[in-house]
RNA sequence: GGUCCAUUCGUCUAGUGGUUAGGACGUCAGGUUUUCAUCCUGGUAACAGGGGUUCGAUUCCCCUAUGGACUACCA
């Protein structure tokens, strides 16, 4: 069999959504793992919708991601160009070839007379569909005569090309993931091919592109479902070896009812989009909001797709190694904000804390604090595992940085007892004591100050984290005091003592 | 409305003509942690409904219901 070429096909109208970097990344693994070629075609021939910016989004977030292009814009290739407006040329012919062929006609209906037709169809509670039942009442070449529409070509009045479907015919087609499906062309619309101001409409354009690109297999959205049996008629039209079809599920609400939208996000606080995007209504990304580019495309990859194993961490070779279209799902599915954190939170506990220390000390200088390297890797042994971003961390570690500022009132009503200063005052001298200040000699000498007092160990222990923490959370005490050291921790138990007795 | 597609725990999903219907996220409980979180252990929870076919259907077929996509000179 001939090589495996697919390709990523986006309209530039906005920032790409997941659902769209999912499409992407399916259409990337098939490719490596068939040792294939991903191809990014830009589809840009609704000129009305064209949004500046879009074009480098989309190419930024699959660099982002991971997933690298072989043909492009940027990249060349033996088939460019790769964007349809600068192929704009070579599409006309093929519209021409086909009215040559008897397949397509011209039509000169204006959008008002289509839309008074359709709303006179639905006032009947009918579906206006343009194709044989009325297109000979219509104004067109085949219901006009050669001259009459000559004349109006003549004139340059504006015209559409459509394709012309059969009356009243079966047709059957496959898809790799739903199997045989079959629908009769009665039900189906002379869709236009070629568009009154020169460009081509989706349907012409990327089948003649696939075929001048030599697609193997087209990998797309589910939305295609429908305009699947056009394209299969178009290919027997041209008499091209059509590609193979495989259409994915959808991505849908998290809940309610749909498909999964940008307002989903804003109302639930979770991105929609791979990346942040900086025009006009803003939208937030996943790499501003801290996930890893290698959690996000597993769980990307894992909405829809299933290597029938029970392995759910995986790098791009392995995704890669796994993947078949075959274990993909038919079904649209729902997600879930929640487990995407969790695979963030997989992927950091794998980083080393040298890693996370590099990350973590470009939030710190922001905040105007420099630590060095070893003193902030124990830090972030310290609290690595409780935190599932590296933004996380500071809410995990403020108070290594500063004293508290005040105290959690509900704690201390439940904590601080009356001689809690006073007990809390004889710690301050063991610690004084204590000349190499590591965790496990504080803790010794204070466990042994205890234990030779007879006092109980919860109410100094916590009371102790009162006042050096603010509230009761953190990691161990004695491996707090010892990164902040003696003299800090001093002086916390002395500003705790004051402040909470006095009131 | 019409056409097409889909339907296993709340969610992502595995799975088979005969299984204790498995895993993960979430949730709940217990344990560890003298705090909180993490972590560990355990529990909860599903084959949309109705007809067939069959000795037997979650699995195969049909219908219904529900959900989704499409129904533009948008992709």
């Amino acid at each position: 069999m001939s090589q495996v070429r697919v390709r990523f096909a986006p309209s530039p109208t906005g920032p790409l959504h997941i659902g769209g970097v999912r499409t992407a990344l399916y259409n990337y693994l098939f490719a490596r793992k068939n040792n294939g070629v991903f191809i990014l075609r830009i589809e840009d021939t609704d000129q009305t919708r064209f949004v500046g910016g879009a074009e480098e989004y989309i190419m930024d977030s699959l660099k982002w991601s991971g997933i690298v292009v072989d043909e492009g814009i940027n990249e060349g290739g033996d088939y460019a160009p790769y964007r349809q407006s600068d192929r704009k040329h070579i599409y006309r012919q093929y519209a021409d070839t086909l009215f040559d062929k008897g397949y397509a006609y011209y039509a000169f209906d204006t959008p008002e007379e289509l839309e008074a037709l359709r709303s006179a169809s639905e006032k009947e509670g009918k579906t206006f569909i343009y194709n044989a039942g009325v297109r000979d009442k219509l104004n067109n070449s085949i219901s006009l005569s050669a001259v009459e529409w000559n004349a109006k070509l003549d004139r340059g009045e504006p015209y559409v090309i459509r394709f012309k479907m059969p009356q009243e015919e079966e047709i059957h087609f496959n898809d790799l993931i739903r199997g045989h499906i079959f629908v009769n062309t009665s039900t189906l619309d002379d869709k236009v091919l070629f568009k009154s101001d020169g460009m081509p409409t989706y349907h012409l354009a990327h089948m003649v592109d696939d075929h001048m690109m030599k697609i193997t297999h087209v990998i797309r959205g589910e939305e295609w479902l429908p305009s699947l049996p056009l394209h299969v008629l178009l290919y027997k039209a041209y008499g091209w070896d059509a590609p193979l079809f495989a259409h994915l599920p959808l991505l849908l609400k998290p809940d309610g009812k749909g498909k999964l939208s940008k307002r989903d996000g804003d109302k639930m606080g979770f991105p929609v989009f791979p990346l942040f995007w900086p025009y006009g209504e803003t939208a937030k990304g996943y790499r501003e909001d801290g996930y890893y580019p290698e959690a996000f495309i597993n769980m990307l990859a894992l909405l829809g797709w299933n290597p029938g194993t029970e392995q759910e961490i995986f790098s791009m070779e392995e995704l890669i190694n796994a993947f078949s279209l075959d274990r993909v799902g038919k079904s649209g599915s729902r997600f879930d904000p929640e487990k995407a954190k969790w695979f963030n939170h997989q992927y950091l506990q794998r980083r080393t804390n040298n890693q996370l220390a590099l990350e973590f000390r470009e939030f710190l200088r922001a905040k105007g604090f420099h630590v060095d390297m070893v003193r902030l890797e124990m830090l972030i042994g310290l609290v690595k595992e409780r935190v599932s971003f590296v933004k996380d961390i500071w809410e995990q570690t403020d108070f290594f940085f500063k004293a508290p500022e005040g105290y959690d009132p509900d704690m201390v009503k439940k904590r601080w007892q009356a001689d809690s200063g006073r007990m809390l005052n004889e710690l301050i001298s063991i610690l004084q004591g204590v000349d190499d200040f590591t965790a496990t000699a504080t803790e010794s000498a204070v466990k042994t100050w205890i234990e030779s007092k007879g006092y109980n160990t919860g109410s100094i222990m916590n009371a102790f984290r009162l006042v050096i923490v603010g509230t009761l959370r953190g990691p161990h005490m004695f491996d707090i005091i010892s990164w902040i050291g003696k003299g800090d921790t001093i002086n916390r138990i002395e500003k705790g003592i004051s402040e909470i007795s006095r009131k």
